[in-house]
DNA sequence: AAGATCTTGGTACTGAGTCTCACTTTCTGT
DNA sequence: ACAGAAAGTGAGACTCAGTACCAAGATCTT
């Protein structure tokens, strides 16, 4: 049941509060010394967080080696990070409850997504057209990390799969935003210039500007 | 000099290094207990960060009072925190200096920016246009917060005042990007149809598009 | 002036995180 | 299989941030 100790050390924080908890207590009752904890975890605080240095490190290998456009590759990403995040329902449920009743937890979360943040940010400025400004990619992945927060928690109040789906088109459409600079359907900064000859009836007018807007 | 007890904090921890001054040197070193340090501040690090409270009730009540289109008042809000952050140039650099040295001090930095993103995205959703979807006001109250804090750090880097003018048109761009959500030049959105006469000259046709595309 | 309220300083305490040292387990070469 | 190296573990002492409490002084009120 206690494979990994660090779902342990989850479950029993969320059952006995992280404040009332000390850090003798918490590396007890996974079945360590005090001492080891420390070494193995850093802190009380990063115990709770573990999941992500596999899920970032995840992310940022995907993204060095993806050759698709990276209005793709951003989505494949994000997508695949939800998922590693979720993959144990129960454990995701947990973890939400703590964090939701301990803020300086709420606060520490922060600084771990703005992690994702920085790799996201490099990401885009390396793949960037050229042309793109500075203020781009800085822009467009906090954009993507707020979403893809936003998302995680709409699944953690309802256990809802169909939270992944709408993810994705709401990341597409974010990333269009942005266009032409990072690739994408590139609707916006489209031009249609259409010229027809002066004996063309309406209807072949319509259906011809119809089919280019598609 | 040393008016404002807590920029004679920020001088001290940026002249003997954070980590290296423990929380009674510091209060001696600013004239007050150790007991009082701690009920003014709060904590160590919060010292460091005071002026942002400031910073954030007089955006929060901005916001809150402006009748203006929300590109304006974002556009606004930001850049009356940005000077007040700066106003005084020197305490600017302190700060800074002490934040690159501080890996703990950049931490505690991401949770106090956050607050803004908070604001930030409360008065977009409050302000959005009926139809918004909901993960809109939050990618762009993160876009805003991550393009502030990018010309903050230029500002910081090179000390050239040119910066807000460039933050101001990065932010109306940004925006721009989200119309017709939260009003903006909704250039993206725009659809022009043109109808000629056919007699019409290619240089009168030229001309009224130009118009148009303005 | 006298009492009520607020602020300050001092002292003791809790608990996180670090460091060091002794001990045990696991790996490695022969 | 065995000796020695390397890595991991546990125990205790220590530093320091942050809290709780109490006593003394400052400020306000009438």
């Amino acid at each position: 049941m206690s494979t990994a100790p660090q779902a342990a050390a989850v479950r029993y924080l969320a059952e006995h509060g992280y404040e009332q908890t000390t850090a003798g207590a918490l590396a007890d009752a996974i079945g360590m010394s005090r001492s080891t904890f420390f070494r193995r975890f850093g802190s009380k605080e990063d115990v709770v967080f573990a999941d992500h240095d596999l899920a970032l490190s995840r992310l940022q290998s995907q993204l060095l080696s993806s050759d698709r456009p990276a209005y793709d590759a951003i989505a494949i990403g994000t997508l695949e990070v939800t998922h590693l995040l979720t993959r144990d329902p129960n454990a995701a449920r947990l973890r939400s409850d703590l964090l939701r009743s301990t803020p300086s937890l709420r606060e520490r979360e922060l600084v771990i997504t703005h992690r994702y943040e920085r790799v996201f940010g490099e990401y885009l400025s390396r793949t960037a057209a050229p042309g793109t400004p500075d203020w781009a990619p800085i822009a467009l992945a906090a954009a993507v990390v707020a979403v893809h927060n936003a998302a995680l928690r709409r699944w953690l109040r309802q256990n809802d799969s169909r939270a992944f789906g709408a993810l994705e088109r709401e990341l597409t459409d974010l990333m269009a935003r942005f266009s032409p600079w990072f690739g994408g359907e590139d609707r916006a900064s489209r031009v249609v210039v259409a010229a027809f000859d002066a004996s063309t009836s309406p209807d072949e007018v319509l259906r011809a500007v119809a089919a280019q807007l598609g």
